[in-house]
RNA sequence: GGAGGCAUAGCUCAGUUGGUUAGAGCGCUCGCUUCACAUGCGAGAGGUCGUAGGUUCGAGUCCUACUGUCUCUACCA
């Protein structure tokens, strides 16, 4: 046994790593004569490398997938990357602008290859990243959302989808963003608020001489117009309803149409329509055959529509139009207005909601089983809360926009015939056209939202769509763990999904963690610089160190801060871990060590095993809850304080008083206790418990990864033994405290007297108690009165100690240690007293100040007393 | 507009189904070269649990209102 001083993780880490890898340990296979228990990882996006949310992410489903294995499961921790759609092709086209290139200019087939070179290498990244964190993943299933079995899973889906009408494409307003030149999803839009402005505008009506004031917050759009909207109710306007009005700059006749949409207390009561730029306009079009002018490009500037304005950026065109509208008396007024503002998700660009054709899932049918799927308790949230926010949006849910129009992603498996205009859906690429066989056929340009891929990731992983072995034993999977930001990106569609395509929920649980922030409690981002590197941390304090800190005093569902304090306070705790075992470990050498079965326990021992069985109680009791942060804390306590604090302290006068047997039997509780401790930390810093675990006796050549995890055994619970252990360490608590308060240094032994109903166990324990006192002897009394001297004494709950007061304290010393503090707070006295005295000063001064000198006063005529009282003590 | 979270020690947070004297880490004070550990040991100080009500034998915990704060969500032109 060859420990350091201190707990080095650099030392060892990689190696086990490796060792375990060589060993086959992550594997996971379809074994009968388990019980499967699978999670696939929250796939994380090959854009960039891992932050500390991912670290959360991977050390929370370790520790579960680590607890259910060493429970005895077939436990399948299923790792993987998404290709991230929209997110990597920004980053590929910001890196070829780098370049001086486009994506025109290298095309599609030159993208996809710088695409996939940038995955080989970010993925590989995330991979190794990973496996510094030690996660215990089966890297022989490392999968990729684009890779050949998730792309037939996607074809397999979107045809299903199709046949069954559930995929239709169609012109509809979608969120555009010009900069992406993509559509996106309602998801994929962050709203925030912004200062703007109300634009109220005049139209008049054709052949008369009255109008009708609109307002809108994006003028421009005034020049795709086709209708004004009154109330139906609205007597304002009842008889302006089938008139004409003449579109200001634009000179369109457009007509006044009633519709319930508009609300008649809310500004003028009219509003402009225009079907092309806004999704209410849109459906008020629909409802009375409005024609759609779309007066913008993809790129944001105006087109041929707008006229004059044709070729503009959207706000330069504003901005003139504004002018224009104020040059013809069409602007009434501009009013400052804060309002609501759709940024894309990626890019940050304001997005444009813009009337296109595009593809598109048809919610509502597969929404309302997944809403049944959790109403009934199929799947449980954990925090529950979080149900709440699922059924909110699933209930609400619109129809789900899924091309985008992109390279890098599955392409839309979609031929159109250049001859006869049907369409082709096909699984496999098809040489001909379905309907007239005609050759002509080419694929539809799109890809697909990333997030179509992602919602068949628990099935797309384990062989889908083919009932593979695999697929039947490791699916459904158990839990699913990520941060709450993407229930609606991914949980929801993946539940729905799941039902969908394979009959079953995908998951059972769904664990939700919150945000890693930084120590401000902001958002960890890329333009704030404040985001960290977990491989940094690592790098410093090992991965357990900030497994233990990312998990340790975090609920589920909670947001957390990171600070390096608290990863300082982990590595503290594995530091005390590493050096209690040392001790441990250096006490064995040269010693046969007995198992638990065959050694007669001490009353401490009892008390530490005692004290042990109820850890493992707790521990697996909140593993099964989820509550991973209270196992963490319960273990932190029981290894520092119980095992620690006091069973060490108190093993030293068996391991060092000469009676070899005790000193064995001593060891033997020692090991057992620590085995199990480490047994039940290693979920949650897999790595030094490993290191430490194969070198205690009986454990070599075995690893802790797939030793069993400990269970309570209620013949080791010892509760009332424990109980009775008490006053031995009450009687060490109070003199320690009287010795404090005295002043009388630790090391000075004293003589006890101790009254306790249960003298044995004091007895049997006394060469620990005279140790970890600091005392000479005890003598046991009934009461206080059968001591003779003059003694300090404290009460406890199970007994009172008396000290006597001549060996506590050297008379002469202390006497003197008195008068000096006395002199100084009479001097303390002297001048708070002067200055409440002084008129000036309690007249004018700050009336908390003058407070603040009363309660010093009372404070030290308070202390005046004491210190005189324990003067007359020493008399 | 709707929904939800949070508010506990100087700071960051635990407190599991209501049950003695409300805990931890960091910081602070005092004392320790105690033979595993100064990344440590021992002893402390510090909280009317946001405010006001209510339910209860009993409330940090449950209910109502309010205040502050953060977040999600929504089509108010």
């Amino acid at each position: 046994m060859d420990m350091q001083k201190n707990y080095d993780p650099k030392e060892f880490e990689d190696r086990l790593y490796k060792e375990w890898m060589d060993k086959g340990y992550f594997r996971a296979e379809a074994d009968p004569a388990k019980i499967p228990f699978t999670i696939v990882i929250p796939p994380p996006n090959i854009t960039g490398q891992l932050h500390l949310g991912h670290a959360l992410d991977n050390t929370i489903i370790d520790a579960l997938i680590r607890f259910k294995r060493m429970q005895g499961y077939a436990a399948l921790y299923l790792p993987g990357c998404d290709h991230a759609s929209i997110a990597t092709e920004v980053k590929i086209v910001e890196q070829m602008k780098a370049e001086g290139l486009t994506k025109k200019d290298v095309g599609r087939d030159g993208f996809l290859e710088r695409a996939w070179a940038w995955k080989e290498k970010y993925g590989g990244r995330i991979v190794e990243q990973m496996k510094k964190m030690g996660v215990s993943c089966d890297w022989s299933r490392l999968a990729f959302t684009m890779d050949e079995n998730c792309s037939r899973a996607v074809r397999e889906v979107f045809v299903n989808l199709y046949e069954k009408g559930l995929i239709y494409r169609g012109d509809r307003i979608i969120n555009w963003c010009p900069s992406c030149k993509t559509a996106l999803s309602d998801a994929e839009v962050e709203y925030s608020e912004e200062d703007s402005f109300f634009w109220h505008l005049k139209y008049p009506v054709k052949g008369s001489d009255e109008s009708i004031v609109v307002a809108t917050t994006r003028p421009e759009t005034m020049l795709g117009d086709t209708a004004v909207a009154v109330n139906p109710k609205d007597k304002r306007y009842a008889h302006m309803v089938g008139k004409t009005l003449v579109l200001p700059l634009v000179g369109r006749e457009i007509p006044v149409v009633a519709d319930d949409y508009v609300d008649m207390e809310f500004g003028s009561g009219a509003v402009k329509i225009t079907p092309a730029h806004d999704p209410n306009d849109f459906e008020v079009g629909l409802r009375h055959s409005l024609p759609v002018i779309r007066v913008m490009n993809d790129d944001g500037t105006m087109n041929e529509e707008a006229g004059a304005y044709c070729g503009m950026d959207r706000y330069a065109a504003r901005e003139k139009i504004v002018e224009d509208l104020k040059a013809c008396g069409a602007l009434v007024n501009i009013e400052p207005h804060k309002h609501n503002v759709g940024h894309c998700y990626r890019c940050h660009s304001t997005v444009e909601p813009i009337v296109s054709k595009q593809w598109f899932v048809k919610m509502a049918p597969l929404a309302k089983p997944a809403i049944d799927a959790v109403a009934r308790n199929k799947i449980k949230f954990t925090p529950e809360r979080f149900a709440k926010i699922y059924f909110n949006w699933m209930e609400g849910i619109k129809d789900w926009c899924i091309s985008r129009q992109l390279w890098w992603g599955h392409r839309i498996p979609v031929w159109y015939c250049a001859d006869c205009g049907e369409m082709t859906v096909s699984k496999t690429d098809p040489s001909e056209c379905a309907h007239c066989h005609s050759k002509h056929i080419h694929q539809d340009e799109d890809v697909l939202d990333t997030w179509f891929s992602s919602a068949l990731w628990p099935f797309s992983t384990l062989g889908y769509p083919d009932k593979t072995d695999d697929f039947n034993y490791f699916y459904p999977t158990d839990v699913l763990s990520c941060g709450y930001d993407i229930i609606f990106f991914w949980v929801a569609r993946m539940i729905f999904s799941g039902i969908e395509h394979t009959g079953k929920v995908p998951f059972r649980d769904v664990l939700l963690h919150g945000i890693v922030r930084d120590e401000q409690g902001r958002k960890m981002s890329k333009s704030l610089g404040n985001g960290i590197d977990p491989l940094e941390v690592i790098g410093e304090y090992g991965a357990d160190s900030l497994r233990f800190s990312l998990i340790s005093g975090v609920g589920p569902g909670n947001d957390t801060r990171y600070s390096r304090t608290k990863v300082e306070a982990g590595r503290n705790f594995l530091n005390k871990v590493w050096n209690a075992s040392r001790f441990v470990l250096m006490n064995c050498e040269g010693m046969k060590v007995p198992p638990l079965s065959e050694i007669r326990l001490s009353p401490a021992d009892k008390w530490i095993v005692s004290r042990l069985e109820s850890c493992i109680r707790e521990v697996t009791l909140n593993m099964n809850k989820f509550e991973l942060g209270i196992a963490a804390g319960t273990l932190y306590d029981f290894l520092w304080s119980d095992f620690c604090d006091w069973y060490i302290e108190l093993s030293k006068n068996a391991l060092y008083g000469g009676d070899e047997g005790k000193k064995a039997a001593t060891l033997g509780v020692l090991c057992f206790v620590l085995d199990n401790a480490l047994r039940l930390l290693h979920p949650f810093v897999p790595f030094i418990t490993e290191e430490i675990w194969r070198n205690i006796p009986g454990n070599e050549g075995k690893s802790i990864m797939v030793a069993e995890f400990p269970r309570y055994n209620a013949k080791l619970a010892y509760k009332k033994e424990a109980k009775a252990f008490e006053p031995v360490m009450d009687i060490i608590k109070a003199v320690r405290n009287m010795k404090t308060s005295v002043n009388c240094p630790p090391s000075k032994k004293v003589k006890l007297y101790v009254s306790v109903p249960n003298r044995r166990v004091v007895q049997a324990n006394a060469g620990s108690v005279l140790k970890l006192a600091g005392a000479s002897e005890i003598a046991f009394v009934e009461s206080g009165a059968d001591v003779a001297e003059k003694t300090m004494s404290q009460v406890t709950e199970t007994c009172t100690v008396y000290v006597p007061l001549g060996e506590l304290v050297d008379p002469e010393k202390e006497r003197a240690r008195l008068s000096a503090e006395l002199d100084r707070i009479l001097g303390e006295i002297a001048r708070a007293d002067g200055k409440l005295q002084n008129r000036g000063f309690v007249e004018k001064a700050p009336r908390a100040l003058v407070e603040q000198e009363r309660a010093k006063l009372e404070k030290f005529i308070g202390m005046k007393e004491k210190v005189e009282a324990q003067l007359r003590e020493l008399e």
